[in-house]
Order: C-alpha cells, then structure tokens, then sequence
DNA sequence: CTTTGCAAG
DNA sequence: CTTGTAAAG
C-alpha cells in the first residue's frame, strides 16, 4: 500500500451541486452549501473523501435509499452513526454496496437498537480497534477507529446528555477519556474524526442559542469539552473553512417541521490533527440529503504521498 | 320507547352484495358470504341491524377507513373489540360518526393499548353497564352490556387464552363467570352476545384444526366453554342458519398471508337467547371489509313489536 | 405480521 | 416526530 493517500481511484459523481447558487438575503435562515473545492490552497488534488452520516437507524435508513447517496456521493471511507442494530440484523442491502468492501460495526452490549456505528472502507485498512480502551465506555458501540498507512480516520457517536440532562455527568467522563485517545492516536499517526460530537460549539452553530443554554448539546460543560479539543489542536475544519458562514447545520429534530424551517443544529464534525491544515481541500454540509433527523457531511483530503 | 325493536328507520346502503356469486369447487378455501336474508321464515322484516367488529386498535382502523365501512353498512347498533384505547385517545373522526350518537367505552385499567370494548348506538339504551360484576374480571375493559326496552346487547371480548395456554386457567374460570352473567341478564330479557369470543367452535370453523388442537382458540377446554353456552339455550346465529357451510371466518393471522390464502378461523359470533330464533333473519361474515385481522359481522333481527 | 406503549433522541 | 424495543395477539 502507498503512504499517505490512499491508491488512485476514478473520479465520478461526488458532486452534484452544479447550479449556480439563488442570490438570497443576507439573514436567510436556509443555508446553501458552496461547490466542493477539489484542491487545497496550494493547488494539490484531494486524494481522500470521507463521509460521515448519523443515519438514525440503518434499517430505516436503508429502505429510504441511504445506500443509493452513499454510491452517488462515493467515499473513500464512510462513517456510521446510530445504526441501531447488531452486526446480525444489518439489512442485505449493505452487502450489494461493492464501493465499500471492507465494513465493520461496532453496538452496544445487552442494549438491541441503541446507539451502534460503523466504518466501512473503499481500502482494506492495517486494522480496527473498538472503543477507546476505557470499559465505562466501550460497551455502547459509540467508536470504531481505523488505521491506514498514513493516518487514523475515527467513527464516533459522542453519547447524548439527555433529557434533564440526566447523563451530563457521565458526558464530562466521556469528553475527558476521548480527548486522551484521541491525543494518544495523534502522536502515532494524523487522527481524522469523524461523527456525531452531539455538541454544538458556538452560538453560530445552531437556530436557537439563547434558549438552549441548559439543552443537551449546548450546556457550557459540553462546549467546553470541545473548546479542549480544539485547544489540544484539533481542527474544526468547517469553521477553519467558514469561519463566519451562519445557518450551517447537520442536525434538525423531527419535531415541529424544524428541517424545512432549518432549525437545526451542526452537530456532526471532521475534526482533523493540526497537522493536516496543509492537506484540507473542503468540509462539506450536505443539507440535502434525507434518510434521518442529521444529513451527512464530506471531507476532502489532500494528503502527501 | 317502543317495546320490541328500535323504532323505524329509512333503509339504505346495508348490503352491496348484488351480483350473483360465480360457481366454485364444493372444497374451495375461499368463502363468499350469501346475500342477505331481510326476513325471517315467517316473512317479518327485520328491524334491529347490528354489527360487531374486532378493530384491533381502533386509532389504526380509523385510519385504515374502518369508519368509512361503518357509515355505508349503517347498522342500529356496533359493537367493537380490541379498541386498545381508552376514552381520552380516540380518534376525533369518531365525533364525526353521527350515525351511532351514543357512544360507549370501556378500557383496561393501568394497562394503555390493551383489550377495550366499544359499543355504539342509534337510539340511547336505557342503560348501559361495565364489566360481569367480578372484579378479577372487570379490569381489563372487555364487556359492556347495554339494556334496551326489549333486549340486552352485550359486547364482548373474551380474553386470549394465550401462547403456551398460559392464561388457559384464567380463561376457563371467565367462561364459568361470563356464562353466569349471561345467563342471569337472559332471566330478564332475550340477550345478543357479540363479539370476539376467541374459539372457534369445531373443526369447521377453521383451516386447521388437527395441528390446532392445543393452540389457543381451539382447544377442547375452550370449545367446551362454548359448548356449555350453546347447552345453557344460547344459539350460535351463524351456525343456526349455516350448519355445514365450511370456510367461513371472521379472524386470519396477519403472518404468513393467512387471509388471502383462508387460513383463517371464525372467533366472531352472535349468540342469541334461544327465544330469539324466530326473530333471526341473518347473520353475516363481512369478510371482504379489510382494516383488522378479523372482518365484521352483521345481524339481522325481526323482533316482536 | 401488526398494534400498541415505551425509552431514547 | 421518529427510531428502535417488548408484550400481546
């Protein structure tokens, strides 16, 4: 296998936003997702797409066509989360997805339907570890970590602090225990994770910041566990791309038609070792793709060879 | 109010029966209910419609039309089953149903989504009760019993004896109980029992009977149960008018395509006080009515002024 | 196979 | 509002 990158590949379908973009009011709460920019800022090609997709549970996920996207969109790597189901019960479906041969699954134990997630590669990668070596954490199938030559690409489904906040306690262990695998992966290779961080950083990241201070996924405590993650020198690569872009969201509850009225929140992150600024070509929101209550988000990478 | 039947009405939409049925082979599967019969033998016009159906969950059924086939079948008198909901939750479409004003309901109590009678009328009962007056049976919502001038009708659905016959023993000593509460309204006035009795009688009234021998529904204490209503004077109106007509049945399991196939069993009945018979003009198997996995079933009764 | 209610999000 | 589950039929 080659360092860095992974083997040339024919390039089609990652894209369909052709159209120019409708000129909108400034304040519009819709929010259109520039084209995809293919290189970096010196001119290097992208060489790997990685898409992430909290599907709110595969099986229904597959029978809304999740799968015919995922060929469209044709990543490199795809990540998983909320499969809500055992290895066992995955639809048949997945096996026709010849794209991504090599797939692996991670659930939780004793828990049918709760949480799970997914990695699945266009390559075959050096090895997959399950959780993150802590057993508090590891038996709700919330991380698969892959490691290819060159770097670490991470699935994760950050657990949710619940209604009342009830799990917020056990939400501060979490972002401590996963801040230092994350650090731990990063001295050995470039870490890419991927997923649903269930926390929206900033008041920029979602419709309603004044009135979800003490909501699940923008109390300070879980803004703060991200703060540190960016302060270890990881990279929000959204906002290092669009660091003003407003109304750029990856989540909307069902609840109350907020998808349409995009009331949403952006939830589903690439945070990428600091390392990797150089080999950023674009992170990209893709709003319209439907199958779940999140909508998937794509990285490009141009990484050295 | 008048003494013997409901007071008159226009008569419309009861039957859409009116093409002649095609000839089949004597031991097809399939069963084609005859048309109506509107008078008894002695030529008296019937003047009490009632229908009985097993809605399994009443919020699903409306949705599915099942108010749509009430309206255009327009009986006096509708007796449902398997509500599976209590008063509060009904659908608001019931309001709408200004054929039936009197409206009655009974519900399991603690336990929401389980059992739940109705019983609905075109003129107000004189009275309209819960229950068989014992408590260990009076809890789980699955008997009303309303009194008119000359007639008690009951609706009634009797608990399932069970996978693994495990709620055989509760059964049996509901069937004591149940027949007693009969028995004692019919020393007052001619009772119509209706509903969903969970039994099919004999082997005729279902697909299998060898490999049901001891499946809940067909076993002999059950069919005994029913055996000791029909020795008590009660007469099974179906059966009275139909005894060697085989097919016919009112229930077919969702699984394995059980209806289109027949695969079905007749646990919907009226039983009439013996002193009824020369009232009885029909008793029928609406089994093309879809919405449930039982069909309605109507009565056609031409009783004394 | 389908309806419920429930936990979870 | 939607996904799972389980109990019940």
């Amino acid at each position: 296998r080659k360092a860095g990158g992974m083997p040339k590949r024919s390039k089609k379908g990652e894209d369909g936003d052709g159209a120019a973009p409708k000129s909108r009011r400034e304040d519009s709460a819709l929010y259109e997702d520039p084209p995809v920019r293919e290189e970096t800022a010196e001119g290097r090609p992208y060489n790997l797409k990685v898409t992430s997709w909290n599907v709110d549970g595969i099986r229904a996920w597959v029978k809304k066509g999740g799968l015919k996207w995922i060929e469209a969109e044709a990543p490199d790597v795809l990540c998983l989360q909320e499969t809500k189901c055992g290895a066992e019960g995955l639809p048949a479906e997945l096996n026709q997805l010849q794209l991504l041969p090599h797939k692996f699954w991670g659930s939780a134990v004793g828990r049918p339907g709760y949480s799970g997630v997914g990695l699945l590669s266009r390559t075959e990668p050096l090895r997959v570890t399950h959780g993150i070596g802590i057993d508090e954490h590891d038996a709700e199938g919330r991380v698969l970590t892959a490691e290819f030559p060159s770097f670490y690409i991470v699935s994760a489904y950050v657990p949710n602090s619940g209604r009342g906040l009830n799990r917020l306690p056990y939400r501060q262990r979490w972002d401590r225990a996963f801040r230092d695998f994350l650090l731990a992966l990063d001295t050995q290779k470039p870490v890419v994770l991927c997923g649903d961080l269930n926390v929206a950083h900033q008041e920029i990241d979602l419709k309603n910041p004044k009135s979800n201070r003490r909501s699940a996924g923008f109390t300070q405590e879980e803004r703060d566990g991200f703060g540190a993650l960016l302060d270890a020198g990881f990279l929000d690569s959204f906002r290092v791309l669009y660091p003003t872009v407003p109304h750029a969201y990856t989540f909307w509850t069902y609840m109350g038609a907020a998808r349409e009225r995009n009331v949403g929140w952006r939830l589903d992150y690439f945070l990428l070792s600091g390392r990797l600024r150089g080999a950023l070509c674009d992170s990209k929101i893709r709003s319209a793709a439907m199958g779940s209550d999140h909508c998937p988000i794509t990285l490009y990478l141009a990484l050295e060879a």
